[in-house]
DNA sequence: CTGAAAGCGCTTACAG
DNA sequence: CTGAAAGCGCTTACAG
């Protein structure tokens, strides 16, 4: 039986096409009024419907349901974010530069809310700005957020985390070393992939390797340096202080921390850049000094970034599952809601590879 | 004079930390209640500030604002949007699968809504999915968006924003050409821009150029390969349709297409990719022939994205004002909303210009 | 298992 | 220039 719903909220069968000459006046949405209506009940039962309770008899919440569905009947989030005291919407907040990272990050979310309701709100942020925490528990307070998804590296920031548990909001941090419960964390397994990396190096017989760090307050880097001296070490192989240069995840200082590196006597045979655009970096550097890849000089990033296999020769560098990663966060999110008790699989951090392309090759 | 608000509503003198030895209870966010309370006024009188409605007197107004800046009071969006029957939402609807592409609309259009309170929601789409205009909508209504800013190339489809027309939904499209009035749309020149570029190739003594298309159903696409025609032949070169290949914006396409255009006898001297990525796959496709870039082929390509730089040599190619263009379609979006008029300005095109680097160099 | 009343924090429509 | 009433579309708290 065809309904549809007039401005007046009136039933009225539906008309065919032909037996009207305007276009059907502009439709109103279904609300709980309607369906509560049409299905004889009170709105309060068909909010027990959307909400899921248990105390509705069985048949009322099917004939309910064909009803919701025939109208196409979808809740208000807004209304019913008025009176749940909070929104159906994430924050996704983020102060990292690089462009790749943001969006794999951002897909990832997106595709772990798909279909659950809840919408993704985009605030970026400057963490070492003077009125950074106020700004953003503003906006999750105006916006009464559900929760936000924390990258790095504003997921560190661990008073930023404080005020939200203050508040009651939920939160996930994307990090790369455990810095909170498996409840709030989805964690990639940094040092160990580039342990991995240095391992990988060790293994062509470099022996005179650099290393360009991450910017400080990373602590992708920390962990990323840490990492390559233990790998290093393994294979009783130290890195002196002279091999390292600090780099800030930027092109233009990779190439600087490359030239620092390539003037030191002896020449460094092989250096690991903590990401792919530092990365970019050595190759323009190499090239200025003309030093050739990988023949002179392997070297090996992390991210696995499109850009490593546009670099000639392409890059070898460490994959990092950063969709599944982001996928994974909003999941977790909105595990939270549902109650749905914290998994063992909760903790286990992603695990980033290397990816062996052509940039490094046996120490001469 | 601080006042703070107690769960139940009540004023109370502000006491000193020292003072008390509990932490404070949890704050509740003023009301426009509040506000009306302390000022003396009616809600509706205050909601008249907020709105700034003319009709309210000038010591009221000055009043009622000290109060409200007292309590760092900030209307609910949920709660007007509910009164309003819409939402201070703006959705990002995008389908491009160029990441750098979405990532510096993004930010322009963020920087674009800065200190509005309204906020991005983010809406990636598949506008060849069978559901996708019902998809779209449901999104726009379900979340009663106040707008929505629509990227390439999903900004082009005409019905999606018919259906936006009807339910008098803004929108400002990004696109290449001028497919709508002043008031719905952000353009870039990149017909002048691209035939800038062929200029560029023809002045350096280039004859047989070869093109790399977009794919079908990229106005942008369309634009460019008439501008690069119109470019050529104020120089009286042609364009046959050997030197012509189809690509589809990535890396991979641009492989093949190169393939097929440097075996083409006589073998191209120039090659014009539509966009930067497909440019990076003539770079390797060039290697794999043994082409030295610019010796033996010229490349350019279009986007100027980071990896344009990265490349060796650095790429010849068409910056484009993205983040310009994204701030530009956020402003226009607001600017509907306090019924600024149209300034002239509005309707001029956001252009694209050359940036010559070192992938093109004089034919031989 | 179901419902009538009051409320979430705002605005509109109507008065004065 | 200002306000009391009703309403936006939902839920909570209380009854039964």
């Amino acid at each position: 039986m065809g309904v549809r719903l007039l401005s007046g909220g009136r039933k009225e069968c539906v008309l065919s096409p032909s037996a009207r000459s305007k276009p059907a006046p502009p439709k109103r949405r279904a609300t709980i009024n309607d369906i509560a209506r049409l299905a004889e009940v009170s709105k309060k039962t068909v909010s027990r419907v959307i909400n899921q309770s248990p105390f509705v008899k069985e048949d009322t919440r099917q004939r309910i349901h064909e009803i919701m569905n025939e109208l196409g009947y979808v809740p208000d989030p807004q209304a019913r974010g008025l009176a749940f005291r909070r929104s159906f919407l994430i924050g996704l907040v983020y102060d990292n530069p690089n462009a790749q990272f943001v969006v794999s990050a951002q897909q990832g979310v997106l595709e772990g809310v798909r279909g659950s309701g809840y919408e993704i709100v985009l605030h970026p942020c400057d963490r070492l700005a003077k009125n950074f925490l106020p700004e953003v528990m503003a906006f999750v307070e105006r916006q009464k957020l559900y929760g936000v998804v924390l990258l790095p590296p504003v997921s560190e920031n661990n008073k930023l985390v404080e005020m939200l548990r203050e508040r009651n909001v939920h939160y996930v941090r994307v990090a790369s070393a455990v810095i909170d419960g498996p409840a709030h964390l989805i964690v990639s397994n940094d040092r160990l992939a580039t342990s991995e990396a240095a391992t990988h190096l060790a293994m062509l017989g470099h022996t005179r390797i650099g290393f360009i760090s991450g910017p400080p307050g990373f602590r992708s880097g920390k962990e990323r340096r840490e990492g390559f001296v233990e790998g290093l070490k393994a294979h009783g192989i130290d890195l002196p202080e002279a091999y390292v240069a600090q780099g800030a995840y930027t092109y233009e200082s990779g190439i600087e921390a490359a030239l620092q590196l390539l003037a030191q006597k002896p020449r460094p045979t092989a250096i690991f850049a903590a990401n792919d655009e530092m990365a970019a970096g050595v190759y323009e550097a190499a090239r200025k000094l003309g030093v050739a890849i990988p023949r002179d000089l392997s070297i090996v990033g992390f991210d696995d970034t499109p850009v490593s296999s546009r670099l000639w020769p392409p890059l070898t560098t460490v994959r990092w599952p950063l969709v599944e990663m982001g996928r994974a966060a909003a999941q977790k999110l909105l595990r939270a809601e549902s109650g749905t008790p914290p998994a063992a699989a909760d903790a286990r951090p992603f695990s980033a590879h290397l990816v062996v392309r052509e940039s490094t090759a046996a120490a001469k």
